[in-house]
RNA sequence: GGGCGGUUAGCUCAGUUGGGAGAGCAACUGGCUUACAUCCAGUAGGUCGGCGGUUCGAGUCCGUCACCGCCCA
């Protein structure tokens, strides 16, 4: 017998085990089914599991395992990534407690240290992953860093270096000086504070007494000007374009240019140029060959380029001596507040500097355009189609993607330096060696770049990478193209772009045909969950409180196309209370033996209220696969819940207890009918809610095959009966109906009370007949009659078609309030009439709508008359009787 | 500055070719009716952000404004 109520945490752990250890979500285990395949977006090796995992994961689960009972041959290609910088972050930070540097050990010391807190702590994700039920095949889980994809790796650096996509070159990139790497333009984060403009005087060579204004942010950079701007239509400084500046404290001679950059509404008109740490001037810098000189060093002081009293001062230490330094050279004008936009490093939370450097670019260009094509040929589809403006607009504008970062945890770039700087791009070593070898005619001897890759350079190349390219793997020309990508909006750009970038060049195809983007996990106030803000809820802490179904069901019940969700932890608390409705149906049936029966066939029951549920577990089936296929998670969980609660339990097992008790052909057929309603909607529930489902399986039969790997149903149209629909739907309002009068009445819930049918036409005759004994029962009637002589006096009265309900009750009841009932009712009929009138009065209306539509208002005014009349009668009677 | 999304019941949100406004939670009333009090029965609550337009008909389409959020510069 079941216990008394679901208890997730006794049954969840025991079936993942099972599952695992039986190798139910291994590929490849049906050869002659097409294969399904999904990649897991993997997550960082670092992380632990939130809530935009469990949202995540628990879609890509859905799809899994809804496919696997399709009978498709599933692959989930589970893996986490080794996240450069975030990995050496945490190790760096365990040093930190030893007061030691990652310096102290050496690069090969501290790489192995990493790889030992790799083994140690590198599993916590993929262990939790497995508490939410996810059914990866674990046992081609993957790691960015692992041999083979290493190796894939540096195949597609070297491709692409020879096809001239990948290069060196000296450019401005984000530095950032407490990481001590560059990082790409997606990895800075642009946040808009109010800082501070200072006006500056820069005095004109040859012209005393006369000086050009400019306005910085950033005042320590001046010492690095080599140039001032201004507008070539600014009549202001029109004469002066051509002269020179004397740059104040350096005394450097700054060329005046005109250049359509400087902008006349802003600030004074003129601006500094300092190519070498600015973006935009290192553009203007190009176009008047100006010099380029560096003020900062990697930590962000200043160099030897400036005067001496500057130099190793922090770039803020020395921003305030430069502006006491202009005032007291009377060279400061004034000082205002600005809104602006300051770069930060995502990891470091610094201001990051445009330094000039040396590193290693993709020309992301040249692989955009056709990963635009294919999206734009339809050959992958986002879901929702929005998004599809979001990677256009971004791949469009595409810069080229700075790859290289100076860490040590990472792909090591596979260049080599000869003696003169010659660099030998080779998968080897060994290949680079006799490269270098032959060019310089004798044995050299070479220095491998120190530099490391991107982590989301390997990244992009996951969905062929974890298939086993470049081998030609039977697992990658079986399972690529993978079939959809399921990821957060927010990694369209690192990740989702890369990939269609990297598979459409390396294996000619696109990675995925659909990429499916949902949205944030929001804390029930709309806001963001972070760590500084308090508000995060841990979905382990949930999974324990609540279960992992009810998670579950709650993220997939909220994952609405194109909005955010928005977790409150009642919701969850909700859907527990479902999984424990679920649990306690199977547990009605268990105890009225409601056992399956082999070679059931739901389109031969004969019981109407059997029928009719076997339309409805149809209908839900339609409606649940239509919602999964269509990616509308949330009408899929409340098809389900819908059914499952609203239709099954409130319904049809309440119909299904007067057979149960008795002892007829019925009792037998309802048995096998319930039971088998139940199985499928097992099947139905499984993809969201694994564990609950799965064990009621097992415990409510002995079982050919797991529910997991059991197939997924299909109904024949045909066994939807309309006239049992329709013969239950009446049965539903007529006891609907009694209940209402009888709360509103205060009838006492405990009293039985007689009900007489007036005017009953002969299908209505034939219902009660068919039905008396659960009319009753669901309504707390002592009896059911027909009624065609008068109506007793004083009795509570209700409309049902054509006709109506009457409880002779007059002893229990107040007339009066009675009567106001009535009248209120009547009213409301009264406008819906009116409503329906007017409409159908319209001639317009009854010209150009479509006739259906004018059909379905006449019988609508139709019946709103009918049951306005009937209503009318019965408040006659009732005043008549006073 | 450009782009995208949102504004529907007290709260969180559904509402798929335009055709009688819905769910869950909360609230209120009443029930331990042996599957379930993690429950059952019932009730109340909304000029669908404002204005204008198209249409016989608009929560749904168009325009505009307001506010909120996100992305990009």
């Amino acid at each position: 017998m079941l216990d008394k109520t679901y208890r997730p945490a006794d049954i969840e752990k025991k079936r993942y085990g099972e599952w695992e250890r039986n190798g139910t979500f291994a590929c490849g285990q049906k050869p002659d089914a097409d294969p399904f395949t999904i990649v897991i977006p993997p997550p960082n090796v670092t992380g632990s599991l939130h809530m935009g995992h469990a949202l995540n994961n628990t879609l890509q689960d859905i799809l899994i395992r809804y496919q696997r009972m399709k009978g498709r041959d599933t692959l989930w290609q589970p893996g986490t990534d080794h996240a450069g910088i975030a990995t050496q972050m945490v190790v760096e930070r365990q040093l930190a407690d030893e007061d030691r540097t990652r310096h102290d050990l050496g690069r090969e010391g501290f790489i192995k240290r990493v790889w030992e807190w790799k083994a140690e702590s590198g599993g916590t994700i993929t262990s939790q992953l497995r508490r939410l039920g996810a059914s990866c095949d674990w046992r081609r889980e993957r790691f960015t860093m692992d041999d083979g994809l290493s190796r894939a790796v540096r195949k597609v650096f070297v491709d692409l270096y020879k096809r001239n996509l990948i290069y060196r070159d000296k450019r401005l990139v984000n530095w950032d000086p407490k990481l001590h790497t560059a990082i790409s333009d997606l990895e800075v984060e642009q946040r808009e504070i109010t800082g501070k403009m200072w006006y500056f005087k820069y005095p004109v060579e040859g012209r005393a007494g006369e000086f050009v204004t400019i306005g910085t942010t950033r005042p320590e950079t001046m010492l690095g000007d080599v140039a001032v701007a201004v507008h070539p239509d600014d009549d202001r400084y029109r004469h002066l374009v051509g002269k020179t500046c004397v740059l104040p404290i350096v005394g450097r001679k700054l060329p005046i240019v005109a250049d359509e950059y400087a902008d006349p509404e802003k600030g004074s008109g003129a601006v500094k140029m300092t190519p070498a740490h600015d973006f935009n001037d290192f553009e203007v810098g190009k176009r008047h060959n100006l010099k380029l000189v560096n003020v900062l060093d990697a930590d962000a002081r200043l160099n030897k380029n400036v005067p001496e009293k500057y130099r190793g001062l922090d770039r803020y230490v020395a921003r305030d001596k430069v502006v006491a330094e202009m005032e007291s050279l009377g060279l400061f004008v004034k000082v205002e507040e600005n809104l602006m936009t300051i770069p930060y490093g995502d990891r470091s939370g610094v201001v990051v500097e445009p330094w000039l450097m040396d590193q290693w670019f993709v020309d992301a260009r040249a692989l955009a355009g056709p990963a635009i094509t294919a999206v734009e040929q339809g050959r992958t589809k986002f879901v929702p189609k929005q998004w599809e403006n979001t990677y256009y607009e971004w791949m469009r504008n595409i810069q080229p993607w700075c790859i290289s970062r100076q860490i040590w945890w990472g792909h090591q770039i596979p260049a080599w330096f000869g003696p003169d700087g010659e660099i030998y791009v080779e998968e080897t070593e060994d290949e680079a060696q006799a490269k270098a070898n032959d060019y310089y005619g004798k044995a050299v001897t070479l220095k491998r770049d120190e530099d490391v890759l991107d982590t989301w350079f390997s990244s992009a190349l996951w969905p062929f990478s974890t298939l086993g390219w470049p081998d030609q793997t039977p697992e990658l020309k079986r399972y690529y193209p993978t079939d959809v990508l399921i990821t957060g909006f927010d990694i369209i750009f690192f990740w989702v772009a890369r990939m269609m970038m990297m598979g459409l060049h390396f294996m000619g195809e696109v990675p995925f045909h659909t990429v499916y983007i949902h949205a944030l996990v929001r804390d029930e106030k709309g806001q963001k969950m972070s760590k500084s803000k308090g508000n995060i809820i841990d979905p382990l802490r949930l999974i324990d409180k609540y279960g992992a179904d009810a998670l579950r069901f709650t993220l997939t019940a909220l994952a609405v196309q194109g909005r955010d969700v928005k977790l409150a932890e009642s919701r969850v608390e909700g859907y527990r209370n479902f999984a424990t409705k679920l649990w306690n149906a199977a547990r009605f049936c268990q105890m009225n033996e409601c056992r399956p029966v082999a070679g059931f066939d739901p389109g031969a029951v004969r019981q109407t209220v059997n029928r009719w549920i076997v339309g409805k577990v149809a209908e839900a089936e339609a409606a649940t696969t239509a919602a999964i296929e269509a990616y509308r998670f949330n009408d899929m969980a409340g098809a389900l819940y819908q059914f499952t609660w609203g239709t099954f339990c409130d319904w049809y097992v309440e119909f299904a207890k007067p057979i149960l008790e008795g002892d007829d052909d019925a009792k037998a057929e309802t048995r096998a009918t319930a039971a088998w309603a139940l199985d499928q909607q097992l099947h139905l529930l499984h993809p969201i809610m694994p564990f609950v489902t799965e064990e009621l399986w097992q415990q409510l039969a002995e079982r050919p095959s797991p529910l997991i790997t059991s197939p997924w149903p299909t109904f024949d149209a045909a066994v939807i009966d309309a006239d049992a629909n329709a013969e239950m739907d009446w049965v539903v309002r007529l006891i609907s109906q009694v209940r209402t009068v009888r709360a509103e009445m205060n009838v006492p819930p405990g009293a039985k009370i007689p009900l007489l049918l007036k005017d009953a036409g002969s299908q209505a005759q034939a219902r009660v007949a068919g039905h008396r004994g659960l009319i009753e029962r669901l309504a707390r009637l002592s009896s059911v009659e027909l009624l065609n002589g008068a109506v007793p006096k004083g009795a509570v009265q209700d409309v049902i078609d054509e006709a109506t309900i009457v409880l002779p009750i007059a002893d229990v009841i107040d007339l009066a309030s009675e009567q106001a009932r009535l009248e209120k009712e009547i009213a409301k009929l009264d406008d819906e009439v009116r409503r329906f009138e007017k409409k159908l009065a319209n001639e317009k209306f009854v010209a150009n709508a479509p006739e259906e539509v004018v059909e379905t208002e006449r019988e609508r005014l139709a019946e709103a008359r009918l049951t306005r009349s009937k209503m009318d009668d019965a408040l006659n009677r009732l005043t008549a009787a006073r």
